[in-house]
DNA sequence: ATGGTAGTTCAACTA
């Protein structure tokens, strides 16, 4: 059994008592984190072998941030997206025995039609050119993280209210369809019957109490896993703890 | 149509 989850922290520094805690539980073999925050000298990692795991980053100040923890020692395969020049970091891809896990940090956009917007665009297709190659060189690939996609309006708590609104525009889905046609599966979408059914609720307007999320956390596999993909859940327990990440984990078990 | 909250950093940006 391999277990596999994704959880965007919005900064390691606030959120490390949660992720410990939430590891010590849950027990992955491997956990993807986006919006770390922290660079690389300043990333705890004794924190994480205290408690029986490795890390590898790639971070920066304020922004962004990427990070793969797994019970496992791993390599860096790559922190960077092939023919984009970007200082953002935003891209971890790291081998666990025979699977190559790629953790992704998409750019939000901002608002279509904005030049972050394009941004966007531009980065996810550069991630489709990667992801091509990709699954031809590893059979066994995860792609997962904060993809800022809701890929459908069952995806959508008020699919009218944010219509063609970043996070749910028609070239966004478009992008996650074209990465998803590169021989990807939706592993949530795997089962029917969720209770949870969005990874992210905004800060704002009290979104979680009210249940105004979106599902922009996603965990993608190649046919040879998915097809032994056993369960495939979100977490909402940590989103419901004393000052949390306004996004909650996404879990996957493989066997 | 705007603003609401949170994190980083300390005025303003990103989400």
């Amino acid at each position: 059994m391999f277990k596999i989850a994704s959880w965007n922290v919005n900064s390691l520094r606030v959120r490390l008592p949660h992720v410990l805690d939430w590891l010590n539980t849950a027990q992955p073999d491997v956990l993807a984190l986006q919006e770390t925050k922290v660079t690389d000298e300043d990333f705890p990692i004794m924190d994480f072998q205290e408690i029986g795991y490795h890390a590898v980053f790639s971070g920066q100040k304020t922004y962004n941030g990427v990070a793969t923890i797994s019970k496992s020692p791993s390599s860096t395969v790559s922190t960077k997206l092939p023919g984009l020049d970007d200082p953002q970091k935003r891209v971890l891809a790291t081998n666990h025995d025979d699977i190559l896990v790629l953790n992704l940090y998409v750019p939000n956009g901002n608002a279509v039609g904005t030049e972050k917007y394009e941004y966007k665009l531009d980065w996810l297709s550069h991630l489709i050119d990667y992801t091509r190659s990709l699954v031809t060189e590893y059979p066994n690939c995860i792609l997962l993280g904060d993809f800022n996609i809701a890929p459908t309006d069952d995806d959508v708590h008020d699919p009218a209210e944010w219509e063609g609104k970043i996070l749910c525009s028609e070239k966004e889905r478009a992008a996650f369809n074209d990465l998803i046609l590169t021989g990807l599966t939706d592993c949530f979408r795997l089962f029917s019957g969720h209770t949870v059914n969005y990874s992210w609720w905004d800060y704002r307007t009290a979104a979680f109490r009210r249940n105004r999320g979106l599902r922009i956390d996603h965990i993608l596999a190649t046919s040879t896993l998915s097809s032994g993909c056993k369960k495939c859940w979100i977490d909402i327990d940590p989103r419901r703890l004393e000052r949390p990440s306004d996004h909650t984990p996404v879990v996957a078990e493989f066997t």
